[in-house]
This record gives C-alpha cells, structure tokens and sequence, in this order.
DNA sequence: CGTTGGCACCAAATCGATTTGCTAGGCTAC
DNA sequence: GTAGCCTAGCAAATCGATTTGGTGCCAACG
C-alpha cells in the first residue's frame, strides 16, 4: 500500500495508530475541527454514505493521516449496535477438535472483518448459558455453541434477534442454524469396515452418557448389516479421553470373551484402547482390530497409525462462520437450516 | 443463589436475559421509570459507588427482575472506557502450545470478570501489528501477544496505556511486562542428558532460521560443558513441523559421519525426526537417542515416547494473564518486568 | 434559633461515534 | 423569472450507560 513511500521499518517515524502525543485518543471531532468541518463530514468520509466534495475529503483525509485518527469502535458499536465481534463456545480450545474448529470460524469471519471471541465451557451446561448471556451482553453479533450435552437446548433463539449456529448437536433449535458432521454415516462406515476385515465380535467404546448417541446408531446399522447381533455386553462408555479409553478397553478384555474389534467414539479413546490392548500383550490389528474417530493429528503419530473417520473440524467451523455471516449481514433471514458434512473412513494400519 | 427460591428448570419461566417481550432490550432507563426512581439511582444500586435508600433500592431491584434488566456492556464500556476484555494474538491456537497457553490466559482473567478475544497471526509480522491495533480499537484492557518471530518488537507501550505482556520473545520491551521460559536451561538439560548417555555426536535441529536462540545456546553450553566441539554441519534447521523434523533428519542421517543423538527444537520436529530415523531402519534411543522440546500431549502417544523438555504451556498463559491483570486493575504501575518459567526434563523412552 | 452536616436522590453532562432532517447555493428547464 | 432539483455540508438527536454537582430534608448541636 504505501510499499512505494516507505521503507520497510523506518525506526523513527510515529508508529501507525500510536497514540496523540498528548497521549489520549484523536476523536472525529478533533479531526474536523483541524479540517474545518463538522463531525458529519468526517463521519461521511470514512463511511461512504453520503457524497462529500472532492476537496473536503482531501482535507479530511489529510486531517486523519496526520492526526493518526482511527475510529472508536466502542462508540461506533453503540451507536450502531453491530460490535464486527462473534462469540465461540466451546467445551475446552486446549481440545484438537475445537481448537481447529475455532480456526476454521475465525478464519471464515476474519475475511469478513470479523473478530473472535472463545469461551471454554468445559462441557458445563450452566456455563454454557452464562457465556451466552455475558457474551450478548458484550454485544456480539453472532454466536457459535459447540455443545457436547444435548441439555443447552435450553436456551432459545438468543436475545433480540442474535443469530446462533449450533455445532453438532442434534437438536432441532426452532430459529437457529446448525452444522454438524455425518457421524451416523461415519459410524457406520468405520464398523462396516470392521466387519469387512472379518471381525465378528464387534465392541464400541462410546463417549459419556451425557454424549449424544449419532455415533451409536451407526454402529448399530453396520452391526445389522452385516448380519451380526448386537451384544449389550461390548457397548461401552468411554469419557472422550486417553485414560478413559484404556480402562474401558481393559474392561472389554477381561470379558469371557473379548471382542476381536473395536470402533472408538473419537481418537483420543482409541488411543487409550490401544494403550490397554498392548499392554495385554496382544497384537493389533491381528487379535483386535480398533478404530477411532475424528482423524486429528494424533491418528498418525500413534504405532499403528490409526484407521479412523475423518471429522472435518475446520470445515465445520468455517460453515458455521459462513451460516453466521449470512444471517449477520442480513442476507438469510428464513428458517433455521441444517447443514452436515459428510464424513469419510481413512484406512491406516490400526484396522 | 436462588436455589431455594426455584426448582432446577421451570420450563415456562422466561428464560434470564431474554428479550422483553416486545423485541428490543430492556435499558436502564425503563427500569428507573418503573421503579419510580431516576437512572442515576439505578446506576448506584448496580455499582454501590454510593449509598442507596433501603426501599429504594428494594424498588429498583424487583423492577430490574421484572424486566429481565441486563446492563449493556458497550454503553458502559464508552463511558468508563473498560471493556473487561483481553487480546491474545498468537501464531495459531490449533498449535497443542498455543491453545494451552490460551486456556491458561482465559481461565486467569475469566475469574476477574474477563473474556477473551483470540488471534491467529500465522506469524506474520504485519499480521501481528494490524492485530494489535485493531483490538486497541475495539478497546480491549490488555494485550497478551505471542510472537514467534523477534521483528514484531516494532510496536512500541501500544496503545494510551493499554498494557501488553509479551511471551517468549528475548526482546526486552520498555513498558512490557515478559514471560517465558527458560529456554537456554531447558535444551542445556536436555542435551547434557544425551551426553550422560554416552552420545558423542549430538546434533540440533532448530526452528526456522527467523526464531530466536535461546535453545541453540542451551545446546552449545552443554555441549562445551561435556567437552564436545561444536559441529556446525550437526545444526540445521526444522520449520517447527513433524515433516520439517523429517526432512532435516534425513539431512543429517546422510551425512558422512551421521550423529547419535539428536536434540529438536521441540515435539512435532522430533516426530518427524523419529519417523525419519525409523525409515532408515536404524533404533532409537540405541542407534540415535531423540529429545523434543514442549512436552505436548504427543510427545506420551508417539513410539517410542518421548524424552523432552516440559514447557510449561498453561503456567505461562496463566502468569500472563496475572500479569496483566495487575496493571490493568492499576494494582502495579512500575516498570517493566520480566518472569521466567523454570523448564524440566522429562525422561522417557526416546533418549 | 440558626447552622452544620449527612443522607438520599435527581438533572444534566459525558463518552465518541452515526444518522436524520434541513439549508444554502448553483444549476437546469419551462 | 421562477419553480424544481441536485449537491455539499451542518446542527442536533441518539445509542445506554456513568458521574459530577447540586438540592431538599431532617437531626443534632452550639
């Protein structure tokens, strides 16, 4: 921009949007007065909303550059109660899922002119609704709530007409959109490629009780299609994490008899899985094969790299942004919209 | 709080926070008329900046709950010009260092009331800059900004008197308080260990060539102290990245005189320099002893697991945000500090 | 009895922008 | 010549809180 002016860090001149030598903030008002007109002048240049003459906005101009004016947004949001800010909340940012998740979001509204706001829930409903008060009390224009309990249903359609995109959930909000993946199909895709290598014992080592059960039922189809029974005795609950994973695959392995395969609700249970079917001394895939979901960077950093769905976390979050934009500039006012993403199985050598 | 006055969820009690019923949000102003008071008194019970009538305030209290009051944080915010809000611009939160360090600096400044607003810089210097002085617009309290790269020491004290801590940087910034970790301590501990092991040969692979040095000067210190001359064709650079990690291994392992040991400027390059070493058909930790740097979550998942250096990623988006706090509550106005966070060794499998 | 002083409250200015309605000229068109 | 219409600009209201400087009122005190 001013590439042809300037060398690249000219250490002495004024630092851009540094502040007044007097040290408080340059207003509009002040740079008015310096370009001898009002307010609403300088207010129309900066907007574009009304004609101003060629000359006054040289001046003007020439009053914000050399004043370094940039505009307050605070007064501006006031004004015009658009804050150019989204919320996030999300069980935990330290998660991969989420973490990629907020990127995909941050990136989709950055473009926009967006900012982000992230809020860790840790999975706590109330939480969950506190942060969505205190972030409409900000003045946010827009919220995404990546919910892993089915419960923050509770809160309707946010306050005076804020749009909020749900993640995943599969709740039906009367006027909010929602982006999730395909996780039935997923599901199914993983346990169908179980049963095509041959397993026949087929466990699951789900998420927590609280957890939706999308995934479940795709286990549940697969299982079907194939032909094989369900057995209540190899559904397991897992808690999403490592740990979790290990002891509820332990768990399975001291059954009278164990399975010969098994499809993890996300990765980092997989991972434990396969922690606990090493340390029994069994190989995998040969004694037991094991799946996992999401394919986050970890599924191919543990031996054997693992055979898992792929959960398109960025994708999703820039959706969300996408869905949210769309209702914040007032290009989509109708009913609430759904949109899933697909999911794919990525074949590695845990399975 | 209202625990005995409520059951859990009364369905059909309007939800806190909601809309009144017509549509836009209840101001304090309404809420003064109902209670047939003026909007300073209002103001007075919310703050208790002075005294308040006992009935009085009785009065404005059932009409702010009859209304479903909820004060409007911008209006508020341009008149006390505080927002309650941190920035926090970091390379990208969907790095395992990054997003912890983010969690850490939420959940310190969460506790005093404020929220936080997220970043992704991708490094970029510039991006970095326009970053800092877009949320000094949108008038955050403070500014937390991880910067990899040295140059971003461009931006002087910021704003009027917003403060900034900056992490990890070696720069010394005249108002800017600093937090890192003791880098040169760190890779001295982890590169005297492959030294105790037996390694004569230890290599270094580095950061890109724009990061700072803390960790190569670590790794010559000990060095000198084991009595081992410094080879420069052993130190090359990584870009940070599992496959930057491998590319530099495969450098090394082609070397004349291949090195036994290896120290990676942290995980993900030690991951990749595993993978390389393991396409070689050679073992570690017996034919090349690995060590990272970080001790991300992977770094337990990875095979052989590996031995690095704890840094600690939560403690210091938590004294960040301590830090912070401390000026902007006005608790500490002196000068410029600086806190460094011890690092450990974590001795595993790889080394 | 007059004065001091504290209590409880209110009116109005303020923060820094945006936005509406209006006006003064200059121009064309009939 | 005058009605009509742009153009370019300004004054003032507005967004929703906080905060300063008063103002009645009543009790206590000299």
């Amino acid at each position: 921009m001013t590439q042809s002016e300037a060398p690249p860090l000219p250490a002495n001149a004024p630092v851009p949007g540094a502040p007044a030598p007097g040290g408080t903030r340059v207003t509009l008002a002040e740079v008015a007065r310096l370009a001898g007109v009002s307010p609403t002048t300088v207010s129309h240049v900066l907007s574009g909303k009304r004609m101003v003459g060629e000359a006054t906005r040289g001046n003007v101009q020439a009053a914000i550059q050399k004043l370094g004016y940039r505009p307050n947004n605070i007064a501006r949001s006031l004004r015009t109660s658009r804050s150019r800010m989204v919320a996030v909340v999300v069980p935990d940012i330290t998660s991969p899922f989420y973490s990629v998740l907020t990127r995909g979001l941050a990136d989709a509204v950055y473009e926009a002119g967006y900012g982000t706001y992230v809020c860790n829930s840790d999975g706590l409903a109330e939480r969950e609704n506190t942060f969505v008060e205190d972030v409409l009390d900000r003045g946010v224009d827009g919220i995404v709530m990546a919910s892993t309990n089915l419960a923050s249903g509770g809160m309707g359609p946010s306050g005076p007409g804020t749009p909020i995109v749900y993640i995943g959930g599969a709740f039906d909000h009367p006027q909010a959109d929602l982006v999730r993946t395909d996780d039935e199909e997923g599901s199914r895709l993983a346990t169908a490629h179980l049963a095509a290598r041959g397993a026949t014992r087929i466990a699951m080592i789900q998420g927590p009780p609280e957890a939706g059960s999308a995934r479940d039922e795709g286990y549940r189809v697969a299982l079907a299609a194939s032909g094989i029974e369900f057995d209540p005795e190899l559904m397991v609950h897992g808690d999403w994490s490592r740990a979790g994973g290990s002891r509820a695959m332990q768990a399975l392995l001291s059954l009278p008899q164990p399975p010969d395969a098994v499809f993890c609700a996300n990765d980092l249970t997989a991972i434990g899985a396969v922690d606990a079917i090493r340390k029994a001394g069994l190989s995998i895939p040969d004694d037991i094969a094991v799946t996992g979901f999401d394919d986050a960077d970890v599924a191919t950093i543990v031996s054997p790299a693992l055979t898992t769905v792929r959960n398109p976390a960025y994708d999703t979050g820039r959706t969300a942004g996408a869905l949210l934009l769309n209702r914040m500039l007032g290009e989509y006012t109708e009913d609430n919209r759904t949109v899933v993403l697909p999911c794919t199985l990525v074949e590695r050598e845990s399975a």
